[in-house]
DNA sequence: GTTGAAACACGGAACCC
DNA sequence: GGGTTCCGTGTTTCAAC
């Protein structure tokens, strides 16, 4: 299969910007914006997404509405890297766990997750992570502030 | 100001569940799911975005197709914390920095670092990110592999 | 790139229970 | 309060040009 070239265009850019920002931002008000109509910022979007450089769009969730206010990373040291896909399966049971990789340096696994406050953490913490199969330690992180949050720039 | 109370109920669950994996889902089609008129739904939303809940819409893009196949986390190590701020301000003007954290723990600063390939990660190790007034040393963390990508469930 | 038409989204008003 | 319908304006989506 041959691949498509991506050429992203100014235009291309303008519309990944406004959309990046708010999914819902009105493709006419866009449109009038760059000066097309709007069923060209339409194809436009379709060959953006068959390209597979749009992977979706989502509703961001405020945790801090539902009682969620603390962050942390978790770094897990396994004690045989066998482990390891055991170990993942289990971390996916768990709702509080919102990021997993797999990553060089210190540890096997590294997560993020998102708790109540910091007993819920501690709870998550002592009883589901710390209680599965392999897991040696962990040393976490908790995230006091988060100044960045942002995508690829364009 | 007295806090208005924020009772989700399943409706609301499914409306949401719909919108965080594809923000422009058509209301209607939750509308018919869920057995209720399109402007019943639309009500709902707007007193979802009014709690705060809602914090946007985004579009998610998918940083391989541009070539960015990367993804780091990096510990920064400050040799004085009153150099905070002014190595935020400094990681800001850095695009491949797409998170930035003040954590407990071993870290002042913790980052997540979106590059091209490992020789582009070392450059902005390097060049950026130990360049700036104030960061010691850093320790990087390379995702190999993520397992798990969600937000929080309802 | 464009137009045009059908389906859909949004917002207000009136109404029911 | 939350739900319904009806309606007008603007938007999305598609095929055809």
């Amino acid at each position: 299969m041959k691949e498509k070239s991506l050429h992203i265009d100014g235009i291309d850019k303008i519309i990944l910007k406004k959309l990046i920002d708010d999914a819902r931002t009105p493709i006419l008000s866009i449109a009038r914006e760059v000066g097309i109509s709007g069923a060209a910022i339409h194809q436009r979007l379709r060959k953006l997404e068959a390209s597979g450089l749009i992977a979706g769009s989502k509703f961001v969730l405020n945790p801090k509405v539902l009682g969620y206010k603390t962050l942390a990373f978790v770094g897990i040291f396994l004690d045989a890297a066998s482990k390891n896909s055991a170990a993942i399966k289990r971390l996916k049971e768990i709702p509080e766990v919102i990021e997993s990789h797999y990553t060089t340096g210190n540890y096997a696994i590294f997560i993020k997750i998102l708790c109540r406050d910091n007993e819920h953490l501690m709870n998550v913490l002592n009883v589901e992570i710390q209680n599965i199969k392999g897991v040696a330690r962990t040393e976490t992180f908790i995230s006091l502030d988060q100044h960045i949050d942002r995508q690829i720039s364009l």
